[in-house]
DNA sequence: TCTGGGGTCCTAGGACCC
DNA sequence: TCTGGGGTCCTAGGACCC
């Protein structure tokens, strides 16, 4: 302990250990979940893709896929390129048939292609092989529509593991995880070897999301949560990295500080341009400059360079919004095809919120404008409300102001929200009365009918904002 | 990088109030 | 009325993250 205090700084708290667990290219994993065949394959899951498309973008791509330089984001027409898709990929495709919303992603289960039996071995990559120029021609990989309802159910059983292992988690996203393990494991050494017991606690944990789920993690084990972080990061996939106290400065200082938790493409170059390339030079940058250039931020980034973190694990806590955008293929200024496109992402939005008890005060909207203008605009209303046909009007007169203009992409979205803990959502924030409830009774019908089930228990599969809840509003 | 979708947090100006 | 300062809310935009 205390191997590096400085003057007035040091750590306050005694050190923690947090774990953060992140999911190695978690679709692409589920996928061989249910699919074994593709394990050792290049895999590729496109979002807005359907099977034997060419249009959508990357949501993952397998490590063996981006060894073709097949990244997330990207275009699936350039992975394609690429990458191009395995055979057995496209025989479900079959036809061009106007089958409008088809909507079968059949689990087309690649594993009956009786071909080559191949059990995984493939080409271990042991020797590290860049891309193989030779085989080249034959390389294929196998594309998969996104399927967020079964990640989802996969991703529910990793954090049922991972609460079982820990006290506090915050989930920050499907396939991500900090855990405060603080009370269940020590920074001590066994007594045998150089390991820590935290490093073990760890691996556990890891060990226990492949035996009981199947599917890779990459652990950090540090003394706070950006540590923690970078350390996952650090040796993916299948990784685990450990950063003991008094060791987190030592650890980042090599690193390029876009490692660095909340610097991005804009911060990194603008940082370039300061001289500050590495973890290392912004821990020793002067803290002045930094909140002079960037803000609190400048100061945060400096505390995190210099592994000083004292941000609590806390446990995943409410949503703030709630959004829903979609681009259209190609930028329209027709009216009624934006009216209508609004107004199908006003009815989703309304009813996810519905579905979770959520109020909202602020109704908005993004129009983006080629090339790539992002507009938003928002009007807040003088209380909580549980109305789609408001969220449908309000966004379609926010929109009118770009009424002439060719638009690419629409969004709306709801914000400030507040969570019906029984009483209020049903008052539809009028009723300027906040506690009295006479009325109650009356509103209550008006939610009751739109979706009494719902006993809030774990419906794994629709609580989880799934669109499958939105059946809501069709539901007449 | 000619840009997909769902979020969070921060900043900055203006309105309004005291 | 000239002149402030402080606080809060609202809106728009930007950076970042997965």
């Amino acid at each position: 302990m205390s191997g590096e205090t400085l003057p007035g700084v040091e750590e306050s708290t005694p050190s923690r250990i947090v774990l953060h667990v992140d999911m190695d290219c978690f679709y692409a994993s589920c996928e061989r979940l249910r699919e074994p065949s593709l394990r050792g394959e290049p895999v590729v899951v496109g979002m807005g893709y359907e099977s034997g498309e060419t249009f959508g973008a990357v949501a993952t791509a397998s490590y063996e896929a981006r060894e073709y330089g097949v990244e997330s984001a990207q275009p699936i027409s350039e992975a394609l390129e690429r990458l191009p898709r395995a055979e057995t990929d496209t025989d479900t495709e079959s036809d061009p048939d106007a089958g409008g919303g088809g909507g079968e992603n059949a689990i087309d289960d690649g594993d009956a292609a009786g071909g080559n039996g191949a059990a995984g071995d493939g080409n271990a990559d042991a020797g590290g092989t860049p891309v193989g120029d030779d085989a080249h021609s034959t390389e294929t990989g196998h594309y998969r529509p996104v399927d967020l309802d079964f990640y989802k159910s996969v991703a529910a059983s990793v954090k049922e593991i991972l609460h079982e292992c820990a006290d506090v988690v915050r989930e920050v996203s499907i396939d991500e995880a900090y855990l405060d393990v603080t009370e269940e494991t020590a920074w001590q050494r066994t007594p045998d070897g150089d390991r820590t017991l935290a490093e073990g606690y760890a691996r556990h944990v890891k060990q226990r999301i492949a035996r009981e789920v199947g599917v890779p993690a990459s652990v950090g084990v540090a003394p706070n949560m950006s540590a923690a972080k970078i350390a996952s990061d650090h040796d993916k996939p299948d990784g685990l990295v450990v950063v003991e106290p008094g060791e987190v400065s030592e650890f980042l200082a090599p690193l390029s500080v876009d490692a660095v938790h909340g610097v991005g493409p804009v911060t990194a170059d603008r940082l370039a341009e300061m001289g500050i390339e590495t973890a290392g030079d912004l821990a020793e940058a002067d803290p002045t400059a930094l909140r002079s250039a960037f803000g609190s931020r400048g100061v945060e980034l400096h505390d995190r360079a210099r592994g000083i973190d004292d941000r609590e694990v806390t446990p995943t806590g409410r949503p703030k919004s709630l959004s829903r955008e979609s681009a259209f293929a190609e930028a329209t200024d027709d009216w009624e095809e934006k009216r209508e496109a609004l107004a199908a992402l006003a009815a989703d939005v309304a009813a996810r919120a519905r579905s979770r008890d959520a109020t909202y005060r602020t109704i908005g909207i993004k129009a983006v404008v080629p090339p790539y203008d992002v507009n938003t605009r928002e009007r807040s209303l003088p209380g909580p409300v549980d109305d789609p046909d408001l969220v449908e009007d309000v966004a379609l007169e926010l929109l009118s102001e770009f009424d002439g203009d060719a638009v690419r992409k629409l969004g709306v979205r709801v914000s400030n929200l507040s969570f019906a803990s029984g009483e209020q959502s049903r008052l539809d924030g009028w009723n300027g009365g906040d506690a009295d409830d006479g009325a109650e009774g009356e509103e209550l019908s008006d939610l009751a009918d739109g979706e009494n089930a719902e006993p809030e228990g774990q419906l794994s599969f629709d609580d989880l904002g799934g669109d499958g809840d939105t059946v809501l509003d069709g539901e007449e």
